[in-house]
DNA sequence: CTAGAACCTGACATCCGTGTGAGTTTCTAC
DNA sequence: GTAGAAACTCACACGGATGTCAGGTTCTAG
């Protein structure tokens, strides 16, 4: 698989692919014209790589996860084992906060429906 | 009171205050000499960006949504209201993702651990 | 063999909340 | 009245993922 149908399957571009491989979070063999080449593992890569960068993640503290879930789990991976349980428990306080923050959405819209009798409430 | 004692209280840079006052997000009266006085009021205000501007969003469509606090809920809140709405809606699907990145963290942590016997299980 | 699509590298641009520094003015306390 | 803390404005810098352009090479179809 090529870098243009990897962009496209996975709905991330072209340029932050070459991006991903470049700080080290997706890797690719070349043809012999230098072309890069992806094997089918790179899909699910590149879905994981933006789950954490959704989640608000840095490239360098992905990278330190990383061999978490490549490596059968030797040696290496001790330390990105501590490591992804304290983002997880970032990512834990993280959510609590925004649903924190939705509940406070919550009582302004109900506060200023409340005020604006012709308004429907909407149910929830 | 003041511009560093409002800083201090609420825990955020004299720098971002006056940056929320430029963006419209924060008002304040001015003393003689061009100081900022602040309302206690105003605490609430910054606590409250603060919590917006932590789960996403951008000054701009912050602004879009105090006239739902602000004003006793006229008019000027009904486009307000719905951008809330909105908001809510794109909160919610956020928390969803989250929610999913770490059930994938704790998968992956698990799958780690299964591999490294001498590694202790950690309760939930 | 050739045209055009797709790829390559490298570099610079963007957004946006925040940090930081300079140079000045106001406030507070002695 | 004077020193120092704190405030003011203006402007430039940053980080980090992504966009975009330039100039060149490789791949693929006809």
């Amino acid at each position: 698989m090529k870098i243009g149908e990897l962009a496209h399957r996975s709905g991330v571009s072209v340029r932050s692919l070459r991006y991903y491989e470049e700080q080290g979070l997706l890797v690719s063999e070349r043809s012999p014209g230098g072309h890069r080449q992806y094997r089918e593992e790179a899909l699910e890569r590149v879905a994981f790589v933006q789950r954490l960068y959704a989640a608000g993640l840095s490239s360098s503290t992905i990278l330190e996860l990383l061999p978490c879930v490549d490596t059968p789990s030797f040696d290496t991976s001790l330390a990105a084992l501590d490591r992804m349980a304290v983002e997880r428990e970032r990512l834990s306080a993280h959510i609590t906060e925004l649903l924190e923050t939705r509940d406070a959405l919550d009582l302004a819209m109900v506060r200023a429906r409340s005020a604006q009798p012709n308004r429907q409430q909407r149910p929830r």
